[in-house]
DNA sequence: GGGTATTTGTCCGTATGTATG
DNA sequence: TCATACATACGGACAAATACC
């Protein structure tokens, strides 16, 4: 008889215990195929339970094929090798896997703190998704989204970012990345897209990828510089007015105007305005979107839940002028939307009921917290350092004075657990001027930044001292 | 097995719900004194509820003398005459009308029966997901899906399909069409694709849409002809071979070996494996994926969870060849995965916990009854209708002798309600010998059924003999 | 070798505790 | 507090396999 010592006082049921401890004494090996379980009222009588104790705890091995049920005789150790290689792959490609192991200290660009997702809400909201009278929603929905989402959307982008629009011409899709295929369906690819430099590499690589001619166009402090915009050919700019990728630069009211003219002028000119991270902007008014100065249909808007609540959610929308949307519906309108229509229906509530808002208010409030902790911890560099575009966003700008071998600076951070990007790698063509450092801060707790600051100042001077000597 | 949608939905108690339904069979006598009910726990596994929901139904039907107990047997129909005269309430169910535009009789191929969706467990498991401290699920994940679904996905198309690969090579993605535009980008679209004719028009779109130049393979009942497509140019093929779309034909073994057999010959040859419904057959052993016996690298399969589970969840998968795969690690795996990654958890659990497998055979056998039904209810038609594909899938082909008006009749049918598909329209070029109409069960009840295939055969009987005048 | 008692998997109804709203 | 639903655990009934006389 197999010893196994239940406790009935754990919470852990008994049928779970003693599942567990024969599907363990499979695994090691003390049980071997073909062995003879013992029956369930030996075993009940033995362990002092129920017969349908053991009969759980059976059939659950049963039915995960640790056992074999041989009516009338007995339950028996099945073969197990595959299932052990299994798990065994199971773990080797996790640790291969997990091989992007998290440093104590990652001021990364990407990434949001989900210590504050409104858990119960959510799960409030599916419930009722699922337990409403609208098994509707389990049927195939619109092609470019449901309705009510859209809707809600395009109040909050009215709203809140000044975006002018009717709900049919927002499109729901799964990601930055997915609308911009769409979009290239619309467009076709024999265009050339002008982009910021530096800017944001996913959705350079996207555009490469699909075909299209990509040209870097440098910035000013103002953003995009339209003179080198106007002298090159290219046909579509893509934009981050609001809060640039990686700069943080906003660009002014007249730099804005003077973009609209570009696209204006031609015919075959669009401007792509991505508004990634509008949501965070911790001081002076908020700037509204460009697109709502768009008189001509020229720009496509385009946006994300994943910043502002959650990188699984992953719903995106964009705007299409009507010209566009025109061509939309008639070309691509059988593609079915990409969103799962559960959290289509969850978001929309979510929006509806005012959770976006307040969970958008709490979130700008921790995020200004954190901004102001990082702001306040790195003034210990006093001048050694300039900070730039810490009024937006998720990440600061940072330039160290004094420093040359930026390979060797960032490689020993990262030994020391802190990781850093740097603007450099955000540059299609060429390289910047003074090299800059992106500290994203809101994965992070304001132990983590102070610690993490600590450390970057510590190797800094040693760093700078190096070169000095 | 009782049939009984119950609607967790509805503010009615389920027990309610199952306590009037079973008074109901009992009272218009269809279920006959003496009968036994299922068992507690077969019922409540069958409806996806707990025991005690249907004791209590069970327990209520006892207390007003509808059934009777015997200890450890089971509950059996009780006499109920004198019962009857007395609560004779003849109480009609709500009849909350219908909001949609849908006709009454849509035999629509698409569709999937939603009543027994398994709300409970899917809430369960979605609980769960959100509880369980693990933020992690909710910052960005694998770019072709989470590792633990690929891998419960793996097991079960190795099992189930005989589909044969590593869990690295299977993608996920947000439906078929969106699958399709990534393989394309691997690929490219510098080919000529040869798809069966006639074919599932949403793929035969994204092909034309995305720039391929399509071609119709003539198809005979052991389905595309491989003769046919040596003779093109055709580079890569799109089949359904486990169940032809629409007509239901099933690739035989040796035409299975001819097509890869194709496809080996030449270096940029492909094959397209769309297994969309393989998971309904009814009849006869299952057939394994063409993938299976694919030795050369040359099939792409795809399947989804969107006829199996829900449409609304938007979950589908390709395997790809190591050859492929590469290609697509190399230049697309920057792509963001587009399926939320809380329903790849969710799913994940939900296949792993034999969920999955529970479902699909109660789906099967629902499926079986509906298709049994309406082949029972075909009958009236005599010698006059051909029926074919009815052993598989969520349709069947029906051929009407004697008709010539297609249009007409379609028409008319339309306007008493019926609605449906006729194969022509499915035609990438030509037409179909004889004209088909395509007969979808899966969100019909067998009331709708019966009374729609009544509205047929009085139409198809005037139209009939209108000709023969 | 054939009948019989025992063992065994399987199925059954029942009872209690708990979470939720 | 109460209604609802689920999780866990209990012991009896049955038929097939098995052991034993």
């Amino acid at each position: 008889m197999l010893t196994i010592g239940i406790d009935t006082k754990k919470k852990e049921p008994i049928y779970e215990q003693i599942y567990k401890y024969i599907r363990n004494e499979i695994k090691n090996g003390t049980l071997t195929r073909g062995t003879r379980l013992p029956s369930s009222r030996k075993f009940a009588e033995y362990l002092d339970v129920s017969r349908n104790t053991i009969d759980l705890a059976y059939s659950q091995l049963l039915s995960e094929g640790y056992v074999e049920s041989k009516p009338k005789k007995g339950y028996f150790v099945a073969d197990v090798d595959e299932i052990l290689e299994i798990s065994d792959v199971l773990q080797e490609e996790e640790e291969t896997a997990g091989k992007k192991e998290t440093l104590p200290y990652e001021f990364a660009p990407s990434g949001v703190d989900m210590g504050h997702f409104p858990y119960n809400t959510w799960r409030k909201l599916m419930k009722n998704v699922l337990m409403d009278d609208n098994s509707e929603i389990f049927q195939k929905g619109d092609s470019s989204g449901d309705y009510e989402l859209r809707e809600a959307i395009r109040i909050y982008l009215h709203q809140s970012r000044g975006v002018i629009c009717n709900s049919s011409q927002i499109i729901l899709g799964s990601g930055m990345e997915y609308l911009l295929l769409l979009l290239s369906q619309i467009l076709g690819t024999d265009y050339t897209v002008g982009m910021e430099n530096p800017t944001y590499l996913q959705a350079y690589r996207v555009f490469t990828q699909l075909g299209y001619k990509v040209l870097g166009i440098s910035m000013n402090e103002m953003g995009m510089r339209i003179d080198e915009l106007a002298k090159s050919d290219v046909q579509i700019a893509y934009v981050t007015p609001s809060h640039q990728y990686p700069t943080g630069t906003v660009m002014p009211i007249n730099r804005r105007s003077a973009l609209l003219k570009w696209a204006a002028e031609k015919e075959h000119r669009f401007i792509i305005e991505d508004d990634y991270d509008s949501e965070f902007r911790y001081y002076g008014k908020p700037i509204p979107a460009l697109q709502g100065n768009d008189k001509n249909g020229k720009v496509i808007y385009m946006g994300t839940f994943s910043k502002a609540i959650a990188p699984a959610i992953r719903v995106g929308y964009m705007v299409l002028p009507k010209q566009l949307l025109a061509i939309y519906q008639e070309k691509l309108s059988f593609y079915s939307c990409t969103v799962s229509r559960i959290d289509q229906a969850i978001l929309s509530e979510f929006i509806r009921e005012g959770h976006f808002e307040r969970h958008l208010n709490r979130m700008r409030t921790l995020y200004k917290g954190k901004n102001q902790y990082l702001m306040q911890q790195l003034k210990i560099f006093g001048e050694d350092i300039i900070v730039k575009g810490s009024s937006a966003g998720l990440h600061v700008l940072v330039e160290f004075k004094g420093l040359e071998d930026h390979d060797r600076f960032e490689k020993s951070l990262y030994e020391k657990g802190v990781k850093i990007q740097r603007i450099s790698h955000y540059y299609i063509t060429g390289k910047p001027e003074k090299e800059c450092y992106i500290l994203g801060f809101a994965r992070l707790g304001e132990t983590q930044i102070r610690e993490g600051i600590l450390i970057i100042k510590d190797l800094y001077d040693k760093f700078r001292i190096r070169k000095e000597e």
